[in-house]
DNA sequence: TCTACGATCTTT
DNA sequence: AAGATCGTAGAT
């Protein structure tokens, strides 16, 4: 069977409208498609709403979260540290400030064009890491806001589910409360290749 | 306006 | 252990 036989339709808005931590283990397995290039989503962390003191929302609105804000099933991209671009896909209701950041995925087509956009990055783990997703999906703030569930731009599709899931702390959120930054809202396939910072994650 | 720093990744 | 690299948020 081939890749591409495992892919399935476009997710509708309805799908991202629940928890988002409901959303990060329903997405895990899910496809990401620009142009060429396809990708399997194998890890994910929740930003949940309310009551999350490491979402980027934990203070209001602002022109870079806005459209966290809006309506389920939209890109929120943002860049962090000045170089890296980070999906991450909006969840919940409109009026909700929720999201899932998109970490790592496994590359099932477009090989070619995710080599030519990592330049001279190296090292064996090719898209492991929040940053690395979104250099392999082009990406820029630009996107931000782009609808997920329309043909031709950015897509996310159903996919197989992985078998077994990891679970651990979210990545790099030190500032926040205890109780948010040691919850287990990071979520990835077991077994998989393509996942990050593996320590910290154990079966649930 | 100014300043500190971040949901990262690589190299040393 | 630290550098790259810059937009954003909160303070002034």
């Amino acid at each position: 069977m081939s890749a591409e036989a495992q892919v399935g339709g476009l997710l509708p808005p309805s799908f991202y409208d629940r928890d988002a931590l409901e959303v990060a283990a329903a997405l895990l397995g899910a496809v990401i498609r620009r142009g060429p290039v396809v990708l399997r989503i194998t890890e994910v962390e929740a930003y949940r709403w309310p009551d999350d003191s490491a979402n980027h929302c934990r203070s209001g609105r602002t022109a870079r979260n806005a459209p966290m804000w809006g309506p389920p099933g939209h890109a929120y991209v943002y860049l962090c540290y000045g170089i890296h671009s980070m999906l991450n896909l909006v969840t919940g209701p409109e009026g909700h400030g929720a999201a899932v950041l998109i970490r790592a995925c496994a590359p099932l087509e477009g090989l070619e064009t995710i080599q030519a956009r990592r330049g001279k990055a190296k090292g064996p783990a090719l898209l492991a890491g929040p940053g690395r997703v979104g250099a392999a999906l082009g990406l820029d703030t630009g996107w931000s806001g782009h609808p997920l569930f329309t043909e031709g731009g950015l897509e996310v599709r159903a996919g197989r589910p992985p078998e077994a899931v990891l679970a651990g702390p979210r990545v790099g959120i030190d500032y926040a409360e205890p109780a948010h930054r040691d919850a287990p809202w990071r979520l990835a396939a077991a077994g998989s290749r393509w996942v990050s910072q593996r320590r910290g994650l154990d079966r649930r």
